[in-house]
DNA sequence: AGAATGTTAGTTAGCGTTAACGTACATTAG
DNA sequence: CTAATGTACGTTAACGCTAACTAACATTCT
């Protein structure tokens, strides 16, 4: 008794068993060309009673589109994040595409392997979000791929599409401060992530707040990774080094949220002792008590606007184009 | 001036350039078969200048392998999942596998359109977490695929290996009653997701409970998505409609922490008022005031144990595997 | 020395599609 | 009535790669 393997239906498999060619039943499936009802309908019925199902390498083969496009994001398990992936799979899907996710945890040569990996035959298009590569690298990486689309950072030679904040980066963090000087703080701590400085160095955002009058010291900022638990042992650290701050701003909820945890271990009441600002208004932050103030940021619709430049790029549309968001300040009661 | 199209490299370009055969070249590429070190490095280096790089489709057409894992998750934004997919994401790149992630919004139709779009020649695996589709459909979509891993769902034909909480599904919901009913509270309220009862209808959960003399009303149980905001929701009906509880267990934290949101707008203290317990253990649910006593589900693991499965599987292992997995309750402010 | 074995390569034939062109027949226009 | 125009298909040749086989030559063994 020959063992049945299970076997690929092909196009020719059909086309023998319908009687037409194997053209034929690649314009009923691609729904190209002009068919006859009758023929058209014939061949479905084949294809149905077969389980035919064409290959998708085979097709990506011929045309040079997998119907896929890349998002590579530094961590999903950031809600930041994973609401972006949320909003460029529903536009895809919208689409029939699928999305091809690569995390690279925060490292950056995860991320340069991922974009080593990836190219024109494995996706049609690509979104980068917050890149930590270099720009000469990130550059020379894209270069591969047809289609981009780069999150949170601007491509000087536009070769890609940007969705960007409305100032530039780092700018929310100097708000930040602004608005904490303005409440009446002198002595703010900032736990900074690399993507939040982005253009601006840590210098030259201490430099121009000191020409803004607020003064701040170098010690008091510290680079962190944009985890709750980072932000909890650099907090704890922090606290304990410099119990003269009054307020201490995360690069992002996530950082706020543990530095607020730490805090509050250390016996500082939030706000009275403590003011704390986060940044991307991740669900969390309105739910803690006190709840966090926050900017706000439109993660899904990034994703969105995101995916929308990728399929115009893909479709062949070769203009530079932004979509710009802004981020908004939400008072809460961490700062008030 | 002939405009530079930009032309694939292909192994015959490259064996032209070395002087070699393209069979020489692939075999350099791949690491098989026995080639002398002076033809290896000069290949390799004529593949440098030439940047070449391998089409996954063409591998993909003659191997019947695309490197791909498809995960599909109901909900990329629940910290739930994240975490899953990350863990099965580690594992993968760790193997140079991609992840081809499908998002379904909770949708069946479209966990459905997922799972005919997939299929061996997309991806070499798939991991199906938490699915919503009837058995017998799911059945039938799975079979399509040679490798496939279920999570939180029993496989009844052993036509995929499994990741499964040691109790049956529901079971922690059941054990959140009996540890309430234990620290006094005789009026319960349940808001229960899809999965949350699994095998286990709401009737029977009750019947279950009443037969340990604990005896929850069935209007008292309410069907809700597993998100906040339907948490949220369906706590404000909940608390007005039924102000005689003295507790409530949500779903799952999300659903949870929407309650206990609802509840404290609604001026109840917690647990004084209304003791709540969720299920996952998200981090939301340790940061918020009061923290939310839930089940712990060590979710990156499952993740982790999903994708090795699948990968022996995919190594042509046919024996029905399960990895099953613990909830344990942390008792914390919500319900002490 | 001749046979057996090992090593390094080349040759051939697809994998399952679709692009591009070709052909037969029916319809309309002049 | 012939020529022009459609309509509905069929044919052929790739797409870029690798499995499977073959060939040449060097090495070892008896």
């Amino acid at each position: 008794m020959a063992m049945e393997r299970k076997q690929r239906v092909t196009l020719e498999d059909v086309a023998r068993e319908a009687g037409v060619s194997t053209m034929t039943v690649s314009r009923v499936v691609n729904n190209t060309g002009r068919i006859s009802q009758s023929t058209r309908q014939h061949v479905q019925s084949v294809i149905a009673t077969l389980g035919y199902r064409p290959s998708r390498a085979a097709r990506a083969l011929v045309t040079n589109k997998t119907s896929m496009v890349g998002v590579i994001v530094p961590d999903i398990t950031n809600p930041y994040f994973s609401k972006i992936v949320q909003g460029i799979e529903d536009v895809a899907s919208e689409r029939n595409h699928s999305v091809l996710l690569v995390n690279t945890n925060e490292t950056p040569s995860r991320e340069e392997a991922a974009l080593n990996q990836l190219d024109d035959s494995t996706i049609d298009g690509l979104i980068a979000c917050s890149s930590r590569l270099p720009t000469d690298i990130l550059i020379s990486l894209l270069e591969r791929h047809s289609a981009v689309v780069v999150i949170n950072r601007s491509m000087p030679n536009h070769i890609a599409s940007c969705v960007l904040p409305s100032h530039q980066f780092g700018y929310r963090s100097y708000l930040a401060a602004r608005y904490l000087a303005q409440h009446g703080h002198t002595k703010i701590g900032f736990i900074y992530l690399k993507r939040s400085v982005g253009v601006m160095s840590i210098e030259e955002f201490i430099a121009r707040l000191a020409s803004d009058g607020i003064p701040i010291k170098r010690e008091w900022c510290t680079l962190s990774l944009p985890t709750w638990e980072a932000g909890y042992n650099i907090g704890k650290q922090h606290i304990a080094a410099f119990p003269e701050l009054t307020a201490v701003i995360g690069g992002n909820d996530l950082v706020a949220l543990g530095i607020m945890r730490a805090a509050v271990e250390a016996g500082r009441r939030i706000p009275e002792d403590l003011a704390i600002i986060g940044g991307d208004d991740i669900l969390l932050a309105s739910q803690v008590t006190p709840p966090i103030t926050t900017y706000h940021v439109p993660t899904y619709d990034i994703g969105v606007m995101a995916a929308r430049l990728l399929f115009k790029r893909m479709e062949g549309d070769t203009v530079y184009r932004e979509y710009i968001y802004t981020e908004t300040l939400i008072e809460r009661g961490s700062a008030p």
